[in-house]
DNA sequence: TCGTAGATCTAGCGATGCTAGGATCCGGGC
DNA sequence: GCCCGGATCCTAGCATCGCTAGATCTACGA
């Protein structure tokens, strides 16, 4: 199938389609909810049709967090960019936990769920790597004599840990404002 | 039913027969291999026997939960009595990990599974109290001027997104050593 | 010894992910 | 215009899941 067809704009789309009623169902009624049959019946089509397009239902959840990793990385760049400087680690840390908390379906696609993705290992997706680079920008600065790309994983680790334990109402809400500020606090070690 | 009876103890001894199995299918064969049929095979009862002892499935991933927690809560507190007060911090950090990584199973049902229990919340089980009890023994002194409950629960999120972040293969596993060390260095504030 | 209450089992319901095999449609050669 | 072959799509079904209803069987007290 030559690329460019009709044929393969429709493939295209309706791929886009089962990825899209993927993260809307999972947003509105969570992930359980997400089965071959029900997307099959929002991009009405029969529910074979979903294994011509991911070979399994774990396929389409990495699909969707591939694209939440896309969004998460714009929404830090963004935030980092209308940063002031001395700001940056605060804003970016704050942005995390942002998207994690409007988004929390595509969160777990991402990091809880079973996606199959291969984060850290050689052939991992650019998506992940552009992701990090991030996080580098933000973080890195704060490394001062220490390992940079080390010191950012440590740093990532820490804001992602306060985001999962508090998103699954293991930390105490009021003071999540002040538990995070602390953090970057620690982490500017200023 | 009297407690104490024949009968009470036979039930007790089924519960506890359950949960043993769960956890043993878990570890070594992973969560999802761990269903009700598996289970009454294991304790050789029929499946509706499962029922009469949890309300679901879930009910018995938060009885190994808890029974994780407990087994944490001491592997936490032996580290921490084991250490120089100076590395108190150092130890309790390290034993989370290394709790993690020799009962993944174990870790998936405390914070990854789905469970229903309540940590944060007015009706905590004891054993979440007496867990995060084990974190304030080992973090409140280094939270200065701050104020403790929430510098633990910061330092305690840090170590636990390192531990979740790596076991899921999301960091680089080469430099798990020092990354977690430069975490403490930082908590520390030295 | 017998009747009843509780314990246990068989059988089944409505789902799930996934697949095999038949129908249908569409495009290219005569 | 017709016909044929391959791609595409659907119906139907398999094995398995969590969970439950109803029958049966066991054991204990009157």
């Amino acid at each position: 199938m030559e690329p460019g067809s009709r044929k393969e704009r429709e493939r295209a789309e309706r791929r886009r389609a089962i990825i899209t009623a993927a993260r809307d169902i999972a947003e509105s009624e969570g992930w359980p909810a997400v089965t071959t049959r029900r997307l099959a019946q929002s991009i009405e089509y029969s529910q074979p049709v979903i294994y011509g397009h991911f070979a399994n239902m774990q396929a389409i959840v990495a699909a969707v967090a591939i694209e939440g990793i896309v969004e998460l990385t714009v929404h830090l760049r963004r935030a980092r960019l209308a940063a002031a400087p001395e700001n940056i680690p605060d804003a970016v840390a704050w942005a995390y936990l942002d998207f994690a908390r409007a988004h929390p379906a595509l969160f777990d696609a991402m990091f809880t769920l079973p996606n199959g993705l291969d984060f850290g290992g050689p052939d991992a997706p650019v998506e992940l790597v552009d992701a990090f680079g991030e996080l580098i920008e933000a973080f890195a600065p704060l490394a001062k004599g220490e390992d940079q790309e080390t010191y950012v994983e440590m740093a990532w680790s820490a804001i992602h840990g306060q985001t999962v334990l508090g998103m699954s109402g293991r930390l105490r809400p009021q003071v999540a404002a002040e538990r995070m500020a602390m953090l970057v606090r620690v982490l500017k070690r200023e």
